[in-house]
Formats: C-alpha cells, sequence, structure tokens
DNA sequence: CTCAAATCAACCGATTCGGTTTATAAAAAT
DNA sequence: ATTTTTATAAACCGAATCGGTTGATTTGAG
C-alpha cells in the first residue's frame, strides 16, 4: 500500500471517497473494484496496484474511518458539557467535520455495521468490541435532565431525538453536493426551537422570548 | 403472470415481500433474480416462470405498490382534517398499513425514486409523472397553522418534522420484525408531546396538563 | 393410473467477477 | 542518449454469476 500513500493526497481522497460511497451504498459484495474505479476514474487495474486485494481496501477505509471518528471525538468532544442540547451539538459537529473530509463517512459506517457478507463479517465484529466503550463516551449518560420541564417524557423525547438526528444525518449523505454549514445551522436552529419549548423557562435563552 | 396470480396469497405475499426487500436494499441492477428466489425460499426459474423477465417483475412491483398506496390514501385520507399533527398521523397510519401489508414498501419505493439505471430510469419517470398531482392532495396545504405558539419558525418546524419522520420510518424498515402498533403508538406519543409544547395554550389537550 | 401443471436442478451463452499480465509512454537515472 | 524505473490502462485470465431456458421429476386432480 505504499503506491497508494505515494499518491497526492487529492488523489487519495478521490479514491477513497468513491470507495466509501460504492461500499457504503451496496455494501461489501455487492461492490465490484470495477465500480469503485469507475467512480474513481482510474482504471480496476490500478485498485489492485493500490491495495492488492479488495478486502484489504474494504479494512483500509474500515480503520481510516474508526481513526478519523477517534481523532475527531478526542479533538471536540468535551465531557464536562452536561447540556443535553449542546451534547447532541457536539455529536453532530464532529460527523459534521468528518463529512467534510469524506462525504461518504455515515453512509459507510452505517454499511459496515449492518454489513452481513461471511468474508468480512467476523473481521468487523471484532472491531466493534474494541470500540465499544469508546462511543459510550460520547452517549447520553451523565447529562443533566432537570433543566426539562417536568411534564417531558424523557425517555420518548431522547428517542425522538434520535429519529430526527437519523433523518438529518440522512438527509446529509442523499445530497451530492451540499452546503454543511448551512445544514448544521438549520439542525442548529432546530435543536434550540426544541431546547426553548422543552425547557423550563428559566432556563430558556431570554432573547428568545421576543424573537419575531 | 396469470401463473402468479393463481398461486395462494401467501405465496404471492412471500414472493413479493422477497422481491421488495431485495431490490429496495440493492436497487435494480444489483439485485439478481436468484437474490430474489432464495429470499422467497424458491427456485430462480420459478421467479422466470412467474414474471417472465426480472424487468416484468420490477415494473410489477412498481404499479403494485402505487396502486396501494393509492387505494390507502383514497380510504384513509381526510382532506378536511385541517390539524397538522392529525395530518402527519394520517400520513403515519397510511404508511404503517401499507407495510403491514409488505414491509419493506417504504424502502422499495424509497429506492425506486433515486434509481438511476437505465434499462429502468425513464419508465420510472414516467410513472411519477403521473403521480405528482396526486401527492400533493397530502401535502402540507390547506392546513391551519393558527394553532402554533406566534413565536414558531414554522418552515423549520416542517423541516424538523420531515426528518422525524424520515428517522422514524427508518427504523421500522431497519427491523425485521416489528410490533407496528407499539411502533405508532410511540410515534403518536411523540407527535402529542410537540403538540403540547408547539401549540398555543389553548389548543393543548386539558387532560394534558395533570399527566405524570 | 393418467396426464397436465408445478417445480427445480442443471444448464446455456454472455457478462462480470477478483485479480494478473502486458503494452506504452513519461520520468528518472545513468 | 540510453537505459531503467514508474505510472497507468487495456487486454486478458479462469472462475463465478448474470438473465434466462430446458429437461426431468414431483405433485395433485380426475
Amino acid at each position: 500500500m505504499e503506491k497508494f500513500f505515494a499518491l497526492p493526497q487529492i488523489k487519495q481522497d478521490t479514491i477513497i471517497n468513491a470507495a466509501l460511497s460504492s461500499f457504503g451504498t451496496n455494501g461489501y459484495k455487492k461492490t465490484s473494484v470495477s465500480d469503485i474505479a469507475a467512480a474513481a476514474g482510474i482504471s480496476k487495474a490500478m485498485v489492485f496496484h493500490y491495495f492488492g486485494t479488495k478486502k484489504a481496501l474494504y479494512f483500509y477505509l474500515v480503520n481510516l474511518c474508526g481513526s478519523i471518528i477517534m481523532n475527531e471525538v478526542n479533538e471536540k468532544f468535551d465531557s464536562t458539557v452536561t447540556d443535553f442540547f449542546d451534547r447532541i451539538k457536539q455529536s453532530s459537529e464532529i460527523e459534521i467535520s468528518a463529512m467534510k473530509k469524506y462525504p461518504s463517512i455515515s453512509l459507510f459506517l452505517k454499511s459496515i455495521y449492518f454489513e452481513k457478507d461471511e468474508e468480512v463479517k467476523d473481521d468487523l465484529r471484532a472491531l466493534f468490541e474494541k470500540g465499544e466503550d469508546f462511543r459510550n463516551k460520547i452517549a447520553f449518560q451523565g447529562m443533566d435532565y432537570s433543566k426539562f420541564k417536568e411534564d417531558i417524557d424523557l425517555k420518548l423525547f431522547v428517542k425522538m431525538l434520535l429519529w430526527l438526528t437519523d433523518g438529518y444525518m440522512n438527509q446529509l449523505s442523499d445530497k451530492a453536493e451540499i452546503d454543511y454549514e448551512i445544514m448544521f445551522k438549520e439542525f442548529d436552529k432546530c435543536l434550540n426551537m426544541l431546547k426553548n419549548n422543552f425547557y423550563k423557562e428559566e432556563y430558556v435563552n431570554p432573547s428568545y422570548k421576543s424573537r419575531s
């Protein structure tokens, strides 16, 4: 794989994006090396020249995405933030900045989570276990729920936010060309709207009440 | 296709579900007739025996789903309902009852909307145009937005609900075995929670304020 | 028992698969 | 200037799979 790393970064990224998107949409088995080569604008032979086998490419991507997310979390995640919505914003920011580099990273990560092909399933499971407690760090624990209005069903609210973020991230994945800043601002406004209507009045941003 | 219709309904449904799920997850080109046959527990030859060609099967499914949704809408849609949340509940009910019959129908409909294969793309586009004004009937028009609190950004709220329902429907599609009633009740509770916090106080269900 | 319909395993030629070899042309090294 | 190396893609490999067919077997009704 030294051959691949010797490429200029921009070409590496082109190939990585092509592969992430192909594997992400069609899974391991149904993605052919020709698909990836075509999407990257190179010949199939080059893919083998760079990565040796389809499987090697696949797991290179898996590990790459793993470390990208890990770095992003280490850099942006702040466990001292206990506000529910701020924590969600953090997670969203983490995902957005990962997608700025590799737009299909979410699609790909979701796909490996559901991957069922025998040739890669077991190795994937092994990697998942390794990252399990890592994920728990950014989950909804140690969080301050006391700011919510008394009558809110918190379990239901969390479930709703899971649906919401999933739908939001889905829309990010679908679009070919996205202005991430605009999308993120919209999501941010959405979280603020929820906060302003589900938090006790003493916790909502005072400037909100005088909004248009 | 008389051969297919001569089958007992339960076997027809098994095959339809297998095909909807296969096409829905892998698209037209990447879905092989063997995939569908295996998922349906029959031999590949039978699929050809019943449908003649892969393409014929595909468009049988497209039209079937179209008429299922159309029937469901004609039966359940009530344009006199102007309450925003009640209208959403209606749409959700329509989709749920379609999924009760064919669990992968949402997945499939979504997939044909993004289908890009040359062999089927054009015929699909032609069908989409036909159903365009039909879809507008259940869209968010002629609806009563006056019950919302004055300070709510309605455009943003609608966008949020789009994300929410997308995420919700996604979860429905993922699961293998689902209790639709439970899922729907949860979504319904979620909508009520939103209503109670985004509608002016005089419009929220009085019983809500004394909830646990 | 008969006969036709239902069903599937085996098969067809064509295509595509993962992967290799070869041809070519530019770049680097001599 | 000439050799050598490197980057690249086209052409190719055997194996697998594709959409689709066929022949043989099973099944079920008369």
